[in-house]
RNA sequence: CGGGGCGUGGCGCAGCCUGGUAGCGCGCUUGUUUUGGGUACAAGAGGCCCCCGGUUCGAGUCCGGGCGCCCCGACCA
């Protein structure tokens, strides 16, 4: 992308509301824009980074062997009288009518709507178990929305469900979940930790949270350091076997994690002293378990293997997919800017041409452009060095192209690495493999 | 939902107490200048002062009502 032709409105002083570096850094950087209170407009290089977010979600699901949907923002409330959430859930839920005055909601999450459908679509324990996701906007209409798209009303979330036919099988999906989370986010290039938690109001008795560490995060929490050394990308425990997944789950859930409101000092005392590790989290995924408690409610039974009905066991599973962009800026940013990991960055690299109008320089940077397309953010304008260097760190790319009349005239190009700073003169070939490796 | 604060060119703010021609910095446009970390100079453009009502000869300023946004706390993917 050519930065003359594109909408992306850095700015240089920090909007007055923004309290958070994420929040502060996402407005400067021309990502989103503010529409109301906690409600968000996505602009070209926000969506980027959304869309690749969204896009590893879908990769790892796919792994897992969750199918993705697309269910209505918009449901009934009908549906929601069926379990019995639409007076139990509270002003949270955003309620709305048509012009026939029936009375519709603004969907907070879905189990209702998929139950319904697989109610419709579901008779024999022949067709589970079953995993379905969608990535969808969602609405709930906090009291006190904040740090932009942290705390936001009007959210993007993946949500995963899954129907099984007994208890063993259920938790034999809520493993792979845990597992298929597990790598969603360290192949976003952030550590997250899972910690048992409430399941709150979606009930049930199994719940994990995954927290990713960042300083300036909401939940004081505690961890085993294990967690830093672990990896589920180089050494995947395979998805068909199940003793696999339950070594996993059980290397997981058998080293420490809690939030300050379950930090348990006795188990905590179990952990060797140079492992406690004691940080800050932002929530950014929760796994639930909850059986047949919509099933039954909402009487969806499928015929068992003896021809009696039986009620199929459900899980629910969610990422924040807009609370991980602010996410992954609270925990990967410095002075000047926003520092993306290479997996979620909107361009692998800005081009800045420093003598833009040289005949010399532009050839050069038209050059890189064409060898990196649309992994590229060209810096085109007509502007002075500093102006495209602040502007570069602040939008994060992971390199920077730099090309000076200096270098150009011997066909040099200055690569530089955003996140350690190291810079090196290269050819034009050498820096586009180093770029695209 | 309790407590506090703020709405003035695109952004950050002053002006309001004590009513009388709407200002500053940044940004934007044009020209000159400069050219590897937000250059300098000059000339410009751009404002229903959140909305409605009241007081007054006169309201950005005073009074009443509304709306919006932010912060702290309780609550939440």
């Amino acid at each position: 992308m050519r930065l003359t032709r594109s909408l992306i409105p850095t700015i240089k002083e920090t909007p007055a509301e923004a309290q958070i570096v994420s929040h502060r850094l996402m407005l400067r950087a021309g990502m989103i824009r503010q529409q109301s209170a906690g409600i968000y407009a996505w602009l070209p290089t926000g969506l980027r980074v959304l869309h690749n977010i969204a896009n590893i979600v879908r990769a790892e699901q796919a792994r897992a062997g969750a199918q993705e949907i697309l269910m209505p923002t918009i449901q009934s409330a009908d549906l929601w009288r069926e379990s019995g959430r639409y007076d139990a859930y509270g002003p949270e839920m955003l309620r709305i009518r048509d012009r026939h005055d029936r009375e519709m909601l603004y969907g907070p999450t879905n189990e209702e709507m998929l139950t319904a459908i697989m109610r419709d679509s579901v008779q024999s324990y022949r067709d589970l178990p079953q995993m379905l996701y969608q990535i969808q906007w969602k609405f709930r209409d906090e009291v006190r929305p904040r740090f932009g798209v942290l705390r936001g009303r009007e959210f993007y979330m993946k949500d995963g469900y899954s129907f099984d036919p007994d208890y063993a099988s259920a938790v034999a999906s809520y493993r792979r979940m845990m597992l298929a989370y597990m790598r969603t986010f360290q192949r976003m290039g952030v550590r997250a930790v899972p910690m048992r938690a409430d399941t709150g109001p979606i009930g049930g008795d199994l719940s994990h949270e995954f927290h990713i560490l960042a300083p300036t995060g909401e939940s004081g929490i505690f961890y085993d350091s294990d967690f830093e050394h672990m990896d589920w990308i180089h050494s995947l425990p395979g998805y068909d076997d199940p003793s696999e997944i339950d070594i996993f789950y059980d290397q997981i859930t058998q080293t420490y994690a809690a939030t300050d409101e379950k930090h348990d000092l006795n188990s905590w005392a179990d952990v060797p002293e140079l492992r406690r590790r004691e940080g800050r989290g932002i929530e950014v995924g929760q796994i639930f378990y909850f059986g047949k408690k919509y099933t039954e409610a909402m009487g969806f039974s499928v015929t068992g293997p003896d021809g009696s009905k039986i009620h199929p066991e459900m899980g629910s599973y969610g990422i924040g997919v807009s609370r991980l962009t602010g996410a992954i800026i609270e925990a990967s940013h410095d002075d000047a800017g926003i520092i993306w990991p290479d997996a979620v960055a909107p361009f692998r690299a800005a081009i800045l041409n420093l003598r833009q109008g040289d005949a010399t320089t532009d050839k050069l940077c038209e050059d890189l452009y064409a060898g990196l397309g649309d992994a590229a953010l060209y810096d085109d304008r007509p502007a002075r060095a500093g102006e495209k260097f602040a502007d570069a760190d602040l939008m994060g790319h992971p390199w920077q192209l730099i090309v000076g009349p200096r270098g150009a005239a011997t066909g040099q190009v200055e690569l530089k690495r955003r996140r350690t700073g190291e810079r090196a003169e290269l050819s034009l070939t050498d820096a586009l493999a180093k770029v695209l490796a």
